[in-house]
DNA sequence: GTCTATAGCTTGATAGAC
DNA sequence: GTCTATCAAGCTATAGAC
């Protein structure tokens, strides 16, 4: 042939959507070539390292967007407020209102691959830098107070997806975003 | 034989440790084997259910001891700032600060055993509901209020155990138990 | 109650034709 | 770039001896 038969960009959506919600063991080759329409040889042909260089490619590509579609905004210039909440929004978003699940936690159970474990790592600690940056330039947060106010923001919004996958209920998750002003900006004993 | 060379609880203890930081999926009868020094027929033995048997059995026995050995202080007689403080300590054993997953996140990603899903949905549902109660008795709040306050509780402290797998800062779940007092006892707009 | 041995399927991964 | 065909290794699960 020569010619694709579904785009970069149809076959990465599909694998992040399966990683999201089955994890690593959790999503087999079957799995992968039922929900992409291709057959192992073409899975391998794209990713030659296989299985893992799948899940590394879709949390480079999610942390990437996830950069720059959603954290870039706390830094551009404007009301702070009003980037927040437009953060809050695209978050709400990124999340599905709490349906689906987030790749820093579902794919970080397999211990037996370092890249993974080293790049959701890096995500997550980029994820709450920015925002600590922004507590602490926007909100006037010393920055001690900001870092831990900034992962307890993150753990608010993690916590709120468990409690969504487990139970149903997505009014944590939901709330975790409301509470990001509160969070962020108030200022801190 | 006749007799049994690991007790029914040793062998348990093993199978929740590997469930907890495997997942379901992760968890192979091989590393089963290799970690409880019992070959699979052994297992089979005594697991007719396969290894659906062993995580449902697990879940079972962890959310039984979680209930009676952790929750159940909230409904003694006493002080409540005190029930309360000693709960955030046994949660703070529990989790080993921080070191050890929870097994309501970590097992229930496999979506093909209803049995273990409808487990973790309940067990996660009754916390909820103990620490709604003990807000409401002991808080003075709301119902309404007080079951947000206990969502959120319990939201912050399996986010602060998904932030400790991940990046290995185990701040964010000791900040969360820690920050059980203002959230489930103090009084509420 | 534990063991050896094995069944049968699924896994991740390749070779080679088109 | 996709396909059919195939591989060894891994998996869950079972049979039967002791």
């Amino acid at each position: 042939m020569g010619l694709q038969k579904f785009s970069e960009n149809e076959v990465l959506n599909t694998l992040t959507g399966l990683f999201r919600h089955h994890g690593y063991d959790g999503t087999s080759l079957s799995l992968i070539m039922k929900a992409t329409g291709l057959v192992k040889a073409s899975l391998y042909h794209r990713f030659r390292g296989g299985k893992e260089e799948m899940a590394v490619t879709v949390m480079d590509r999610v942390a990437g967007e996830f950069a720059s579609d959603l954290l870039a905004l706390l830094n551009e210039p404007g009301d702070p407020a009003e980037r927040l909440r437009k953060t809050g929004e695209r978050l709400r978003k990124f999340y599905g209102s709490g349906k689906k699940a987030c790749l820093l936690d579902t794919l970080t159970l397999n211990r037996d691959s370092p890249a993974v474990q080293a790049r959701a790592k890096a995500a997550l600690e980029f994820w709450i830098d920015s925002f600590a940056r922004f507590a602490e330039d926007s909100g006037g947060l010393p920055r001690v107070l900001a870092m831990a106010r900034a992962q307890d923001a993150v753990s608010a919004l993690e916590g709120g997806l468990v409690i969504s996958r487990v139970s149903g209920n997505r009014a944590p998750f939901l709330r975790a975003i409301e509470s990001l002003p509160e969070r962020l900006m108030r200022p801190g004993r």
